[in-house]
DNA sequence: TGAAATGTTGGGGCG
DNA sequence: ACGCCCCAACATTTC
């Protein structure tokens, strides 16, 4: 009697799991096992980690039904694990491999105490394989994501088990409380039915709504995809047989071309992983960054005064997700108009995001403060009112998220303080009072922002 | 996956 | 008819 242990950890499917598939090849059982890790403390998850656990449950009932069930656990994983090991007689660990300086430090601990293998399936490519000719790893997007799609892609597709052999239950412990969240139902199925709804309704227009904060342009993957809910190589070959079979590329491309930039951001992350601890390029280590907490916190809090930026970070701390247009507005107002070190919003967004990952996240926060790999030039600076009047212009993702300025007229919600005192008080808006004056001036902060980056450019 | 400043062009008003 | 100015509209350069 073989058994295997199948060690879950952002790979929560049954559908086209590597790891999975061989765990169960040529064991008799596999023990499905989750792990709390005690380093990752919670109350720094908040809504990501009720989303695991709500991810969790559903994969625990979807483990019921073929048969087996699914081992909760918290604690050292190289202690767990090597007491699952003894209970189980398990003879081999197989896990999805992660590149996160942190999962890899993890991994190594407990590669080298127990018989762990790692199975790639985090991405299509799996870092280090897609790298120049002198074999160095690429550091700008364009030229990876040549070699990137001239690659063979593998779309074999390996289907859910249909059943599992059930296994002695070993001890395991209750899941904590958790909610749904209502924009983004837990769950490999949940995660299916969206991938299949984007591509029925969005993804044909994708290169054309997808910047648009106001309507339903983007596919809201992200939260299944950080989690493994869906395979990478699935959506990717989703998106592709689509584009096949519509006849209809120029949405298309655009959006696999999202999926390439997720690949970009952890081959960057394996291969530099001081990006973790700063700036890419060294030389703008020295950005004389304002250390002002109570700006920090008008940020964070969504009241700058400038209503897309708001608008996006109420998004964030409500939902747990915030439109990718608006992520890069309000990092680069954070970076360039606070001057605030963006590594403080890279903080923020991975306490809030659902789909949080060190990765994308770093490498997202770089582009937009200038300090990246592949970054927006320095002198790159959003125009927050031009940004808001492009992406927003009827003012509906300002309105949704800022109910303060719901009544403000279309002609003064991208810039409220111009607005003249009787138009104030008609739509009930005391601008100071019931929404606040712009923090900075958009003119001097940028001058500012020029000349701050100057000295270290 | 910007925006502002600066430069150029050409139509129209007007003396 | 002509030169001059104004200023959109567009293009180029600079940050």
């Amino acid at each position: 009697m073989t058994t295997v242990i199948w060690w879950i950890r952002r790979d929560l499917r049954l559908h086209d799991n590597p790891a999975l598939a061989q765990a169960l090849a040529g064991a008799d059982r596999v023990i499905p096992v989750y792990i709390f890790d005690s380093r990752l403390k919670p109350e720094f998850l908040q809504e990501r980690f009720l989303f695991l656990v709500q991810s969790l449950k559903v994969l625990q009932a979807d483990l019921l039904t073929l048969g087996s069930s699914l081992v909760i656990r918290a604690g050292d994983p190289v202690n767990e694990l090597s007491r699952l090991v003894t209970e189980s007689g398990a003879g081999k660990i197989c896990a999805e491999a992660d590149y996160s300086p942190f999962a890899l430090r993890r991994d190594e601990a407990v590669g080298s105490a127990l018989p762990l293998t790692l199975v790639h399936g985090l991405t299509i490519h799996p870092p280090g394989s897609v790298v120049k000719g002198d074999s160095a790893p690429y550091t700008i997007f364009t030229p990876f994501r040549n070699t990137w799609l001239s690659l063979p892609l593998d779309d074999y597709e390996i289907q859910s088990p249909s059943q599992m052999q059930p296994h002695q239950i070993l001890s395991s412990i209750p899941l904590p409380d958790s909610h749904e969240n209502p924009l983004f139902p837990a769950g490999e199925a949940a995660a299916h039915h969206r991938l299949q709804e984007f591509l029925k309704s969005s993804l044909s227009r994708y290169d054309l709504d997808r910047d648009r904060p106001d309507l339903e342009g983007t596919s809201r993957l992200s939260p299944y995809i950080r989690f493994g809910q869906l395979s990478m190589r699935y959506v990717y070959a989703q998106g592709v047989s689509f584009a096949r079979s519509s006849g209809e590329n120029s949405g298309i491309s655009s959006w696999l071309n999202e999926l390439v930039w997720r690949e970009f951001f952890i081959h960057i992350l394996a291969a530099f992983p001081h990006v973790l601890r700063g700036a890419f390029r060294p030389n703008l280590h020295a950005v004389p960054w304002r250390d002002s907490t109570a700006d920090l916190q008008t940020w964070q809090a969504g009241l700058t005064g400038y209503p897309l930026v708001d608008a996006g970070m109420r998004q964030l701390a409500q939902t747990g997700w915030m439109h990718n247009r608006a992520r890069m507005i309000t990092a680069s107002f954070l970076a360039k108009h606070l001057l605030i070190n963006w590594q403080a919003g890279e903080e923020w967004f991975m306490r809030h995001l659902l789909d949080g990952d060190p990765a994308s996240n770093n490498g997202g926060w770089q582009w937009s403060a200038g300090t990246g790999t592949d970054a927006a030039p320095y002198f790159r600076i959003f125009n927050p009112v031009l940004q808001s009047r492009k992406f927003d212009p009827s003012g509906d993702y300002i309105r949704a998220w800022i109910p303060e300025l719901a009544s403000v007229p279309r002609d003064y919600v991208h810039e409220p303080w111009l607005m003249p005192l009787d138009v104030q008080s008609a739509c009930g808006v005391r601008i100071g009072r019931d929404y606040p004056s712009p923090i900075v001036e958009h003119a001097a902060a940028r001058e500012r922002a020029l000349a701050a980056y100057k000295i270290s450019a």
